[in-house]
DNA sequence: CCTATAGCCTGACGGC
DNA sequence: TGCCGTCAGGCTATAG
């Protein structure tokens, strides 16, 4: 679940929910593995982000990509990332009778509430960074999908000669950063464009409503609140599954493979580089 | 530079 | 019901 929309849902609601107030305590429940240092694992994270945080509050909050920041800036200058992988979220709650399953770091506030980061598979990851800028730049990652100096030429630009697979370029967090496997699918599909056709071979015009389709869907997504059952009914999202239609044309939808992901497509509405 | 694959984890689902 | 294989909205490392 975690794409882009999903974590600034989350975003949001870590905003609305979480900050000013005292972490009078931690408690981690087998989440060793998401606890691991860039680079290398670290003996005792558990025990450092403790110290770090316990006794102080969350400030603020920024996004990039599908990571979210969680900073504290009282002081020192710190700051939470939090990646959610596969299968996750936070969930605020008072009452321990409603404490998620999963959850795999839990803040308790002194306000009596807590704030649990839920990770299912424990594919995500929790890190204790100096600022989020910082991380981004060191791993590399590309400009969030929506952010404005992405804008439509610098967006053509990073596709430009690559001769790469474009839903695989959409894919990779190096040449921009939020998009995930089925909203990737979700912008082709709206775009007309088929997945497996090589960026370069994409002229100016199907760059533009690629370029524009993304925003209009990652947009569309965020105002729903990542809520796949209030996207538009013109949205391929719901109708990905084994007899899944195009709910455009009525034909079913094929399936491909790209990158090693499941890739649900109209082979009517996306002519674009399927031949 | 590009593609494919395995691995990290765990749960859900289908088939026998 | 139990067991097995496959798949899943992510990402990294590695091999060819």
């Amino acid at each position: 679940m975690p794409e882009m929309p999903d974590v600034e849902a989350m975003r949001r609601y870590l905003e609305a929910t979480s900050l000013h107030q005292e972490i009078g305590g931690m408690v981690f429940q087998s989440a060793n593995r998401l606890l691991g240092e860039d680079p290398g694992p670290h003996p005792d994270v558990g025990r450092r982000l403790k110290d770090a945080l316990e006794g102080r509050a969350f400030d603020d909050t920024e996004r990039h990509g599908k990571w979210m920041f969680v900073s504290l800036k009282d002081g020192r200058r710190q700051t939470l990332g939090l990646h959610f992988g596969m299968a996750g979220g936070l969930k605020y709650f008072r009452d321990m009778a409603d404490e998620p399953a999963y959850d795999r770091m839990r803040f308790d506030f002194s306000n009596g509430y807590h704030l649990a980061y839920v990770s299912t598979r424990k594919l995500g990851a929790v890190r204790l960074i100096e600022d989020g800028d910082a991380f981004v730049e060191r791993k590399d990652l590309g400009p969030d999908a929506l952010a404005e100096e992405l804008d439509f030429d610098a967006f053509r630009r990073r596709l430009e000669g690559r001769r790469t697979m474009i839903k695989a370029l959409l894919l990779d967090q190096h040449v921009l950063a939020g998009v995930g496997n089925v909203y990737a699918d979700e912008v082709l599909y709206q775009a007309g464009i088929h997945p497996r056709i090589k960026a370069n071979e994409l002229d100016v015009e199907d760059v533009r409503a690629l370029y524009e389709t993304m925003h209009e869907v990652l947009e569309t997504a965020i105002d729903k609140q990542a809520q796949p059952g209030d996207l538009p009914d013109s949205y391929l999202t719901a109708h990905r599954h084994e007899d899944g239609v195009c709910p455009r044309c009525g034909a079913a939808l094929g399936r491909v493979k790209v990158s090693s992901r499941r890739s649900y497509i109209c082979p009517k509405c996306q002519q674009t580089g399927s031949r």
